[in-house]
DNA sequence: TGACAAGCTGAGTCTCCACTCACTATTCTC
DNA sequence: GAGAATAGTGAGTGGAGACTCAGCTTGTCA
């Protein structure tokens, strides 16, 4: 993994047009990987982003690091979206928004897959479990969540149910189907 | 997709060396992809195979054409698995099998998933929906599952579970409780 | 056992893609 | 607005991997 990217690192402030490319390139990169995978070639991106594939590896200067970026950028989303839900129902509003996403663009998916694998984004992955746990914590107190369950096994349904949404490809009817159950499972009866 | 593969079609029979060829590269191909996953590279399904990389795309014309292969073994061996089980608890033993496998295996998942996609198996898929239909119904009869449960849940279910298992790298201990909260809300109670 | 078909071999081709770098263009600073 | 620093450009490089084919080997069958 290269040190910081530019941005994210107190070194010297990015030039307008250095700014404006990098934030054209990290919105075709998420455009890109969500309608082809991760498999998507770099100069697609570029072509996408309107820049010279050059631009985009001096901003990340691996794939791998672009990928991380994007990463950051969905995970940050997603921490934001469940830190806004709470009560009983927010873990299962939260469960239903990211699957209704996944159903849609991979990249949330392929790149969440990732975490941990190729990409290291121990801080982020981490506020994203506090913020679910922060969930379950409330929907137990609220009594809709069986108080046996722990954070462990709704992080993996949570990755699970996204795996198949985005492979299956699930209709809204079959979703919701699907997570009846696991609802029904986290209630406990 | 290539025309039939030797050995499905009725054309004159393989000779000695070729069938027993066809089942070495097969073998290792299992392996290699149950290690590496689906990206892993035919030379090295060949090496292991003990067979020059041009025996590999004899026997199988694409690689796509090998991929089908395997994948059409294993799910005949799934089929084989579910058609021996039954009773109340027949569908809970298959999804913890499955699950079991899919944690030290990327094979069985990472094909799983390409099913229906790059990989055309109607016959074999539907002979496993098929499988997994009897378990839910023997499970229902049992009172074990509920009955509003449906078929297309249970293999979304099935399917989610694996790719998590595999993504995540599940412990024991977390496999159990995953599940363990699935079959809750396919009991209903 | 000989002859022919079937199968095996592996160096070589082709394509794709991540990544580089010498040069040019833009922005910033004073 | 001139000079310096920063950024952009895109043809080029290197490597990986799917797939081919001309020549050689082996099994089969009369």
């Amino acid at each position: 993994m290269s040190p910081l990217s530019p941005s994210d690192d107190d070194g010297p402030p990015l030039r307008a047009d250095a700014q404006r490319n990098r934030a054209r390139i990290l919105d075709a990169a998420e455009a890109v990987f969500a309608e082809l995978g991760a498999g998507a070639s770099t100069e697609e991106v570029a072509r996408r982003a309107g820049v010279a594939i050059g631009t985009v590896f001096r901003h990340f200067p691996t794939k791998n690091d672009l990928l991380a970026a994007i990463m950051k950028r969905l995970l940050a989303r997603l921490v934001a979206e469940a830190g806004e839900l709470g009560g009983g129902d927010g873990l299962f509003t939260f469960f239903s928004r990211l699957v209704a996403q996944a159903a849609g663009k991979r990249s949330v998916v392929d790149l969440l897959a990732r975490a941990g694998v190729e990409i290291r984004l121990p801080d982020t992955v981490g506020h994203l479990e506090q913020a679910v746990g922060e969930l379950l914590r409330q929907a137990q107190e609220a009594g809709t969540v069986a108080t046996a369950v722990r954070l462990p096994e709704v992080m993996a349904l949570l990755i699970s149910v996204c795996q198949g949404a985005l492979h299956g490809g699930w209709d809204a009817g079959l979703q919701e189907r699907t997570l009846g159950v696991i609802f029904g499972g986290l209630r406990g009866h």
